[in-house]
DNA sequence: GCAAATAAGTCAACATGACTGACTTAAATT
DNA sequence: AATTTAAGTCAGTCATGTTGACTTATTTGC
């Protein structure tokens, strides 16, 4: 097991790998994404503590500075939980000011929501703080890790749900589009 | 180690990007990143949910899984979480017959962690789930994604965790080490 | 050899963020 | 007018994390 390729050479593994060693190349990627999530999430987390909030919290702030004007039923896709856990935090987040509620022009029945200039100006500090980290691995990685890394993540992603990710994030290299919030209402 | 930028798409960003289109391609990598984990999750979860385990019992057998003999405090250094909500867990898993302890040879205080042949079975369902999905996802993303995401993945790890980690996962183009716990235990 | 440090386990209380199920209200659709 | 939809709400539960305090067994250092 240890000694596995004795190459051990940074530009080694010719393009033949065993099945084994291909194996053990992919448990590790898996774990390296658990301890690179578990490390991302580390510090905004101790910035919202001095907030009173949490992750659930980050996450409809986040989405909602992102995309203002988002309906409930969007963050739910989203966050893919249940109306009754986001009702909780999304309670909190309005009455303590971060978010608005108003009523849609078209149909009255749904409460789209924004942030207030309190929710960016958090919203901001969060996203800050998540980015620097991203920036500075990615430089890390080199010159093209930037590409890999979005397509791999965006891979990772359940099939079904792509399309509707893809319409929110917005990638820089796409072509132009409408209006994100327009195709999420389309996606009912 | 690739060249980067013209590869990816006809629109090509030619290598000046403005400071807010760099700052939406980071974002954009972090929601990615966040969609990406939420769906990673998502097939181990089903599969445990029938054990009546979680995801917590899940880190747990994965990493004693794939390092047999592994301490207690090694676990909690993994993890960061705390003796108390590791305690639950590992019983749980102990008492189910997945993970066993025995004492040190050297050090008779510690607690050695096994899997059972029934955790091993278990944990190897569970990985099997996840590198599939991973190997799909770097085979969509194209060659070269493989290396760079796991540079950048590994960049994101908090600085000063990454020797552990390196200890523990053991990327095949490292240079060959001396068996990963005994570094674990030096680090103490 | 004994005191102190260490590895692990445990008890109790609590917070957060998920869940299910049942139900209401208001507005839009058929 | 009846049905469907968007959102909100009440009540109870579960999983997983937290603190703080304490015990036990063992090793280490003076």
């Amino acid at each position: 097991m240890r000694q596995s390729n004795g190459a051990a050479k940074p530009g080694s593994i010719p393009e033949g790998q065993s099945a084994a060693e291909q194996r053990e190349r992919l448990i590790a990627c898996a774990e390296l994404l658990f301890f690179a999530y578990r490390d991302f999430i580390n510090d905004p987390d101790k910035l919202l503590e001095q907030y009173g909030f949490g992750r659930a919290h980050h996450r409809v702030l986040h989405f909602v500075n992102r995309n203002p004007g988002l309906r409930v039923a969007d963050l739910l896709h989203i966050l893919k939980i249940t109306k009754q856990s986001l009702a909780r935090v999304l309670k909190q987040l309005i009455e303590d000011g971060f978010v608005t509620q108003r009523s849609g022009k078209e149909d009255r029945r749904q409460r789209l929501l924004y942030v207030t200039p309190k929710g960016t100006k958090l919203a901001e500090k969060l996203t800050n703080l998540q980015i620097r980290r991203i920036e500075e691995a990615l430089g890390e990685a080199g010159p093209g890790a930037d590409d890999a890394t979005q397509r791999f993540l965006f891979a990772m992603i359940a099939e079904k749900d792509r399309d509707r990710v893809h319409a929110l994030i917005r990638l820089p290299e796409d072509a132009p589009e409408p209006d994100p919030i327009e195709q999420l209402q389309d996606r009912t």
